[in-house]
DNA sequence: GCGGTGCCTGTAATCGATTACATCAAGCTT
DNA sequence: AAGCTTGATGTAATCGATTACAGGCACCGC
């Protein structure tokens, strides 16, 4: 009654041929005469069959799959470079298969499965706070499958990884805030541990001492990329004595966070404090104020990380060369930074 | 010398069993002897192996993975109902494979094949606007893989589907307006042909006949959900002559751009028009003023859609019952709108 | 007329698991 | 003591493709 899905055999048998006959018209057309080869389309086009994947990556050992390890799915910060990855892989034949890190799984370890399963033939990972053991056990020769690092990554470990230069990028906007008359310079940190609050925070902490100005640890404000700790930095904010004419946030959530509780407050962005973000996420620009920040080319690390992995993948792992390719970021001026002193914050 | 990975029969080999031995260790515990299953345990520890999941799928004619098609994955819209989705099917042991079905894929019809190709178990389809033949083609019984729908949906297709009350959501947002004392109502739509846009836009109309209000054609102004049409429809808004006091986006996105043209030029929010929008995307209530809006319980969206997915799927495909769920939206009252008169839009 | 060359196709092994069926030993019933 | 049940394990078929290898056939040159 019900028809099982037709298989290559059930094509053959309609073409009159093998199934390798069919298998090769189908993969490496050249090779079987014209007359054959219409006739096993014709046979596939009647029996309305399709490949069985599952059974061609058992043969071929490879899964036509890469997995990517988002820390936070919910985070819209990933869509793009979700986006830039699906991409590049459907460009190339793969398909993606999503992982939320900080999800409890089924299986305790089945992230750690994911590898070994031959699920998938390699990995790109957004998360840099995953146990190293998670990927560590792979070490043995000729198993690891290839990784590639993006965004955040891992530090002093051997992987490949696609990312932008955090350094600089807290530089420029610290060197911006400066140009425009600003002494006082907070920073509105990430989470703790995590490779992008360190390297930004380093970052900012490098250009106000290349810039000879007063570094305050009550200026630094702790956070977490998140909306809400925005709010909570501007609460802080708020409760200081001597407060930062110019505050610099490690994320645009955050930056909008901190203007809105500010704005709900009563107090206006950029007349009473200049604001620089991090990311350009959709929203900075139509935020209110638009949003001055540091532009990622968000798609574009997922495209070139997509790409690096499978270029790894199909050089059949051969080559075991790490790459760290390091993309540049820019400047975005917009509105939520202004010279010191138009109208600005009351001097003690 | 690259030893490859170790497979069942390595395993077996170490322990001294059979493969039927290990297979049954590993997946059904209990029918093997407590000294057999300790000497397979010790062997799988010692090899480092692990099941290849291509194999066991290939046997078991089943993927453990789903497929969710997203209209545009770079819309952070999604990124909470993927979310939701991955995390129910983290739950049940299964992996969520993701396709842009906007992205020129490799394969012409690849998306089409990822239904046959025995690659997924089943579908979440996100993309009401996808080409009906390419899901329609599998109603050969037996054949049709399990499709659920979420957020959007195809008209008059037997598919399960996720879905909220628009047209509820819609008239909320329309007689908010209306209790405010606003009696010219305008409506800033998705893209032509969406079935979101049309529930949407017919709520609205509907909400707005019953309460008997002034209906004007150059009060629906178009969009397509993204910021900036919101931006174009604020500037349309500009150009009239009799303005609506208070305007009902078909989404946040829209809400925001259209806020920030307005606040560009000079206008104010809610003093000089109130703004409804809808979704309730995490930037809504930190956006300046913090919108008033309905709101759409995305994770559970997801987790719904795939919990109805999974259900189908370990049903075996015996039953084809068609479920459609209608999730609840809700008015959530922030600063975007205020009653009419405070300070209102000149009326002529 | 015979061996050599290409071109096409078929046979059968293979990828790595799962599982129906067979087997076998031990314990129990009557 | 024969027969039956039960539990543990092994044997081998199976899932659906790909592909190494082996023909078969036509055509060629000598």
């Amino acid at each position: 009654m019900d028809k099982k899905t037709p298989n290559i055999q059930d094509v053959a048998r309609e073409a009159g041929v093998s199934t390798a006959t069919v298998s090769r018209a189908i993969s490496n057309p050249s090779v079987v005469s014209a007359a054959t080869r219409e006739a096993v389309l014709e046979a596939i086009r009647s029996t309305g069959y399709h490949t069985n994947m599952v059974a061609r990556n058992l043969r071929q050992r490879r899964t036509g799959a890469i997995v990517v390890l988002v820390p936070n799915l919910g985070n819209p910060f990933f869509s793009r470079i979700l986006a830039g990855v699906e991409q590049a892989a459907a460009q190339a034949g793969f398909s993606v298969l999503i992982v939320d890190t900080k999800q409890p799984h089924a299986n305790e370890n089945q992230l750690f499965t994911y590898l070994h399963s031959a699920r998938a033939d390699g990995l790109i990972v957004l998360d840099g706070s995953l146990p190293l053991e998670f990927l560590g056990e792979m070490d043995a020769p000729g198993r690891m499958p290839p990784i590639v690092f993006a965004c955040e990554w891992i530090a002093d470990s051997p992987f490949s990884k696609v990312v932008i230069d955090n350094e600089a990028g807290s530089a420029t906007a610290v060197r911006h805030l400066h140009e425009l008359g600003h002494r006082r310079i907070g920073h509105v940190m990430g989470p703790p541990g995590n490779v992008l609050t360190e390297t930004r925070r380093e970052g900012t902490r490098a250009a106000l001492a290349d810039l000879g100005v007063e570094i305050a640890p009550e200026w630094f404000f702790s956070g977490d990329f998140s909306l809400h700790s925005g709010v909570e930095a501007a609460r802080q904010w708020l409760t200081l004595k001597r407060r930062p004419s110019a505050v610099f946030c490690a994320s645009d959530q955050m930056a909008c966070g901190f203007i809105s509780e500010l704005s709900m407050e009563g107090y206006s962005v950029p007349d009473d404090v200049s604001v620089v973000g991090f990311d350009d996420i959709d929203i900075a620009q139509r935020f209110i104020p638009p949003l001055t920040t540091i532009h990622q080319p968000r798609t574009q690390i997922g495209t070139t990380a997509a790409k690096a992995l499978i270029e790894r993948i199909n050089s059949e792992g051969r080559e075991r060369t790490i790459a760290h390719q390091v993309l540049t970021v820019e400047l975005v001026e917009r509105k939520s930074t202004a010279p010191l002193g138009q109208s600005a914050v009351k001097q003690d």
